[in-house]
DNA sequence: GGTTTTACATACAGACATGTATGTAAAGGT
DNA sequence: ACCTTTACATACATGTCTGTATGTAAAACC
């Protein structure tokens, strides 16, 4: 078959990964046959091979194609607990706004089997979720600082707990596909949650004016 | 071969299924063959096929034969807050202690793809995590009846926000196999959230009792 | 402009899983 | 004691996936 140009090679390389992530979404990774994949991307298993290794090796490039859903890291507006609540709105954001995001959480999530090569995605998955973890604590650590949270709140606890309702927000999210359960309620939750972590809880505080600005910057 | 007892042959089936647990914790549900299932529990596909349709099939025994968690709605121990907060903790005691029920649920959380036959599975989990909700949900109700949280809570977000974080914390707890993030922090975690939803939080006040009576009962 | 390398398509060999069909010997009922 | 059903084991037929090896024509390089 007639060569490509290297533009077009990168363009074939990209579709295969893009429709790599459709038919994952659709059949599990482990049911997902390279032939599929091929197929749906209009070239054969000889492309695909070309280009990865193997299965696993695709799915690795399935995941930086989309890259992670937040960086709390860069977070910016408004008081530490403002930028924890932000972050995970976001994420929710994202996964509603962006196809390709939900489909592939939707695959590390409900459609993957993390045996044997993937074992070692799991375990990135799991670091990345470290580096939220941090991210957390530092903020927690933050907003002690600028007395926004108890005194004697355990930043790490507090970091983990978030961490944890952040990776079930995302696993319920994606997996309760009527809505019945979360969908409505997402946003709301985030906002308790958070909440509850203020030393004086604004939820316990009278709001009668919700829609105004949300929080001050209480940041020296 | 010689027809096994009545007896005989229920001891055959829950040794299939207790062994399908295993491997299907070691090499993932849609990997595992049929014939090593056998393999394992000593015996041809023959007696799996005749005690089960098929993979899902056994797979859903496998569920049943391990059962759900927690009841929330058994807890009788303390206000509604310990309760939740109880529920909670047993659920992990259940996962550190019963390898049955951590090889299961790791399966579920891991190692099982939601796919096809499965999609239905899927559907019987979040309804399960429906139970849950509403059985958080009435707690909540009843916290705030006792006044012992803020009276303009509500109880369904609650509910969600402390669904998703059950959900989390479980899928976390499996995944960090190597235990630096979240075993040793589950606990106070869980405390943690249970305390920020106390109206005057208790994580707030000293605690040097922890070892007393948990709670006194509030309702009327 | 000739050679090399690329970007695939095609072909091949082997392994493996599934479902079913059939065999069988003893248990269970009458 | 006979007949039926059970609880499997064995055998078979089929489909499917994987990895690799090989072919090829044009792009890329010098």
């Amino acid at each position: 078959m007639a060569r490509k140009t290297k533009a077009e090679a990168a363009l074939t390389k990209d579709r295969i990964v893009t429709c790599a992530r459709q038919v994952f979404a659709r059949d599990g990774v482990t049911n997902t046959s390279l032939e599929e994949v091929a197929r749906v991307a209009g070239v054969t298993r000889g492309a695909v091979y070309w280009h990865f290794r193997n299965k696993a090796d695709l799915f690795m490039a399935v995941r930086s194609q989309t890259g992670l859903l937040i960086q709390l890291g860069q977070a910016k507006v408004g008081d530490p607990l403002q930028r924890l609540e932000n972050g995970l709105l976001q994420a929710l954001q994202r996964l509603s706004e962006e196809t390709a995001a939900q489909e592939t959480y939707e695959v590390m999530l409900w459609k993957c089997e993390y045996v044997g090569e993937f074992a070692q995605v799991r375990d990135d998955l799991i670091g990345s979720g470290r580096l939220f973890l941090d991210d957390a604590e530092t903020l927690y650590r933050e907003a002690r600082a600028a007395g926004i949270v108890a005194a004697n709140l355990d930043p790490k606890t507090a970091a983990v707990a978030t961490f944890c309702f952040y990776a079930g927000i995302l696993k319920i999210w994606l997996g309760d596909t009527r809505g019945t359960i979360l969908r409505q309620h997402a946003q709301q939750a985030i906002a308790h949650h958070i909440a509850q972590q203020r030393r004086i809880p604004l939820a316990a505080t009278r709001q009668v004016d919700r829609r105004g600005p949300p929080a001050k910057d209480s940041s020296p």
